[in-house]
DNA sequence: GGTGAAAACACTCTCAG
DNA sequence: CTGAGAGTGTTTTCACC
């Protein structure tokens, strides 16, 4: 798909605030409301924005302790990837979960409320799955920059 | 603040879908259009919704080369501290940044088209910062799971 | 806490140009 | 792309459980 720079400034937009308005959008990018509502559909249906969604305040739920986990396998056999990552699918704790090159095979994220669930979370569930060769953690201390938004 | 299960439920649904009609939630929550109206205002003006925001698809952006870069500072230094920060914050190809414990002081995910654009990145961009002392870089070989939604 | 209805308003969506 | 109109959802208030 090719974009315009009116798509890459709607998209912008949209990705800061997706409550915003058609007409404070039409304002915003010096079209009409109809021409930005139908960019926004080209957009939508083309697959370009995949979803809506709301974001919660880490702090406001308590879940503000977040931990990157890194974890290597004992072996790469496609059964033990295939398992693992199966697992890791069905843990509530980890929100993000990549296969990555390196000395280790994945990196997980980990949002928590205390230190208390983290030593809870890695003894009952993460050092229980199988063929797990070994982990290791980094604690974040402060979160510099965490957006959603891509700049095009 | 307090959540019972209504809560719950509805913040995972607005985290999963944010254009969702109250008409449809109240129908999924078994409440009228009324409460669950008026439990969307107060979680929105208590904080605990931060932002409603569009997520795009990066295979559809070709930004779905993505690096998890490990940075390690030269000194911590206040004034290197955030110096290196400020400089991060500017950098649109970052995402995000973690200050965190261990072996690396930082955790960053750079989202950027190919390997051409990530070795342009470094070198013109990552590695110029000052009080760099090193860095070691992870590609994301796929993604497991990518959610931005917590489950309470 | 909750319901249901009504009214005013704003926005979405379609269509002719 | 624009502007206008019809349809729909939002937002608020109200009486009431």
């Amino acid at each position: 798909m090719n974009f315009d720079e009116t798509d890459k400034n709607l998209l912008l937009f949209l990705q800061e605030d997706a409550k915003q308005t058609t007409k404070e959008l039409s304002y915003k990018l010096g079209l009409s409301v109809t021409a930005v509502y139908e960019r926004i559909k080209k957009l939508e249906n083309s697959g370009v924005i995949s979803k809506y969604v709301a974001l919660l305040d880490k702090h406001k739920i308590e879940r503000n302790f977040v931990v990157l986990c890194h974890v290597k396998l004992s072996q790469h056999k496609k059964e033990y990837v295939l398992q693992f990552e199966k697992e890791i699918m069905t843990l509530p704790e980890v929100t993000e979960c990549f296969h990555v090159s390196g000395d280790y095979d994945y990196i997980l994220k980990i949002c928590l409320k205390d230190i208390a669930d983290y030593r809870n979370f890695m003894v009952t569930k993460l050092t229980t799955l199988q063929h797990i060769a070994s982990t290791h953690s980094s604690f974040m201390i402060s979160e510099v920059k965490n957006t959603t938004a891509i700049v095009l």
